[in-house]
DNA sequence: TTGTGTGTCGACATCACTATTACACACAAA
DNA sequence: TTTGTGTGTAATAGTGATGTCGACACACAA
């Protein structure tokens, strides 16, 4: 039950644009940088843009922008932007209602699952691109 | 990023094992409650008892048993035991190693992805299927 | 007016997951 | 010992989500 990609790296492409502050950048850079095709990253750059993260500068010279300042931005607002699909999944079947358990399990269960999920949520609250930023420079030192 | 169905399925096989205490449960009677193949069932109770959560009683009258008291199963051991998978994916493809965001963007978002991870697995180990057991009495009392 | 880069659509490949059939093995009951 | 029941596993196929790629209309800057 791995969450997709397009988390990783729609915060892969939010970095880059915070280290080159004020410069527009193409989505074919970015795409270069993650090492995938140039749609991957406008269609996630379409995500965030709608979720007021980034913004587009058009024409010649350019490309991709922050909307908001680094320390804004927190992961749980990426998280947020880019996956579509609930952490948990459920029966895709719905369970049999004349059984005990199968016609109450999912509302036996729900109340622990949201709970997981807010906390994983809550973590990712702490965490800002300006904090990942941070990391990052201090990963390159190394 | 969803979870496979199979932590919903796996709490909703513990569940019923608990509510017939003692009493072996065939997989096909399991599946018909979870209203799939009784195959699915036993590939879950496979990895439930290779984590010591459940045991079979073969022959005829068997059938699938808890191995444990339900206020030992914590939710957290029925997921470990049946998703095998890591909760964020990252780049399917690696980042540009060249890059300075390709390059560290794993290393720096690692610590905060693994903390969301925690957080979440750390809630999940605060209910058990005896917790479940008392949701699903009281939801089918209502 | 020209060139650049975005935004979006559609087709295709890939992968995980679920569903289903089939069959060998183990055990209990007679 | 024989018979029936139920488990455990392999093989296969179908399905949906995801990532990949090519193409093209539109907007803007120079």
């Amino acid at each position: 039950m791995p969450t997709s990609t397009r988390f990783a790296v729609a915060t892969h492409i939010l970095t880059a644009l915070a280290i080159t502050d004020g410069q527009p950048v193409r989505s074919e850079d970015i795409a270069n940088s993650v090492n995938t095709g140039a749609v991957v990253i406008r269609g996630l750059l379409s995500r965030l843009a709608e979720a007021g993260l980034t913004r587009s500068q058009l024409g010649s010279g350019g490309g991709a922008l922050l909307a908001k300042a680094p320390e804004e931005i927190r992961l749980l607002d990426v998280y947020r932007a880019v996956e579509d699909t609930e952490l948990f999944a459920v029966h895709r079947q719905p369970p049999l209602a004349e059984c005990l358990v199968g016609g109450n399990i999912l509302q036996a269960i729900g109340p622990a699952l949201m709970r997981a999920q807010e906390a994983m949520e809550a973590e990712l609250g702490r965490t800002t691109i300006a904090d990942v930023v941070i990391r990052l420079n201090a990963a390159a030192r190394a």
